[in-house]
DNA sequence: GGATACAAACTTGGATACAAGTATTGACTG
DNA sequence: CAGTCAATACTTGTATCCAAGTTTGTATCC
């Protein structure tokens, strides 16, 4: 029933350890949605006792990661439709905003910094370099807020990205997906540089809405690790 | 150095009791800013272990409600301008994308549920019932959402709105500001009627404006509660 | 053979005792 | 009188024990 591996060697264990590691696990699905995991089992492979395991639960828990039901089990939280689609608001409302922002005030910087990266991606592309692609195009959002002058925005990006990457690791790799990502990249550059902030804002949601069909594909593929009653 | 008061008569004690009272205590502004408070302490207060009230703290620090310094002490978190800047960015972005989505999809159930609401705003002003009007400030921006069918989207103004209205209590009542918000309202709700997005959303963000300088002078008068350091 | 009831083993919730670190305050010394 | 150092009183962190509830397995009875 435990399916949890065995944490990295470590002294200092503390709960901030324990929170970091658990969120490890479960963002990067070493731990599936529906594990149950139990605080005594963690407690003693960190070699510590329940309490700083307790406290670690209650990070996790308001970080919507995990589900303690009192007195039965806690465990992986599955994956929500309507938190999905929570977050997907969210991520497209602040992406517009940052994208309007952008496009007013992009400069020659601005500019060099958004092609430098779309060249790199180029390059990624052409080495088959899925993880390098994928911190580009990390990197790429996140030069987006810096050029509108909206740093928090991407803090927020990263948050509710976060919630979905973990959802996405189920698909398909994006090694397939690559070329037309970077179109997307190069839509939205384009756009920003004309500082048409319309445009921006339409090629955004297109990018966006390209992971609705890899969510939907993986709803349909993996439905024993979504919740049926939402919540 | 402990101004916390006691709390409710009430049995049934735990921990969701003693989350929905701090919070109730710190959004209210009856715990100021950097008041001090202990685990031991309220556990007393509530007649109960220090085991669910640091359960109750953990879950309050997640919300950036209070700040628990190891070994030293926990207090009431005091207001961060970058954290001010990022609740309003958020929840202007959340805003606007509500306001298009309810211009697309406003009907005539939708018109009258507005023009019901406004309505009733200016019978709380007529009445000078501040506290009515708040409700109704809030019933308007939850018509919004719900005509735009995103539900959520209001879910995270609430959560961003309680962030800034912690901090609008040190300012003037909101009395004398209702004939503005309701010119406001009605503004919004004119270009929602009449599809227009892009006048929606500029309504709206005059709307918003108005917090601005509300804040501005806030900040001038009860620096002592803002953090210089922010984070 | 099937159903029911009881008991044992699991889970988290709560209380208490102890450990470790910090700040404050007092006394002592220059 | 001022400065420094130490002791004490505070804080939160951790460990352990007990309580309460759910599930599950097993034995017994029909």
């Amino acid at each position: 029933m435990n399916e949890i591996a065995s944490p990295p060697k470590q002294k200092r264990t503390s709960v901030g350890d324990i929170v970091d590691y658990l969120y490890r696990e479960i963002t990067s699905l070493r731990l599936l949605p529906g594990t149950r995991i139990s605080e005594t089992d963690v407690a003693e492979r960190f070699g510590v006792s329940r309490q700083p395991v307790r406290d670690a639960f209650r990070r996790l828990e308001t970080m919507d990661l995990i589900l303690v039901r009192p007195k039965k089990a806690t465990e992986v939280k599955k994956f929500s439709a309507r938190a999905i689609e929570k977050s997907r608001f969210v991520r497209a409302a602040v992406e517009a905003s940052a994208l309007r922002e952008a496009s007013k005030y992009c400069d020659k910087a601005g500019s060099y910094q958004l092609d430098a990266c779309i060249a790199m991606q180029h390059k990624a592309l052409a080495e088959m370099d899925a993880r390098g692609f994928a911190k580009l195009d990390y990197e790429f959002h996140e030069a987006i807020c810096d050029i509108g002058r909206v740093p928090y925005a991407f803090e927020v990006i990263q948050v509710e990205k976060a919630k979905v990457d973990r959802l996405c690791m189920l698909g398909l790799s994006k090694e397939q997906r690559m070329p037309e990502l970077i179109a997307d990249h190069e839509a939205i550059a384009n756009a920003i540089k004309a500082h048409d902030g319309d445009a921006a804002v339409a090629a955004g949601m297109r990018h966006l809405s390209r992971l609705d069909e890899t969510i939907a594909a993986i709803r349909i593929s993996s439905a024993a690790y979504f919740d049926e009653n939402d919540g």
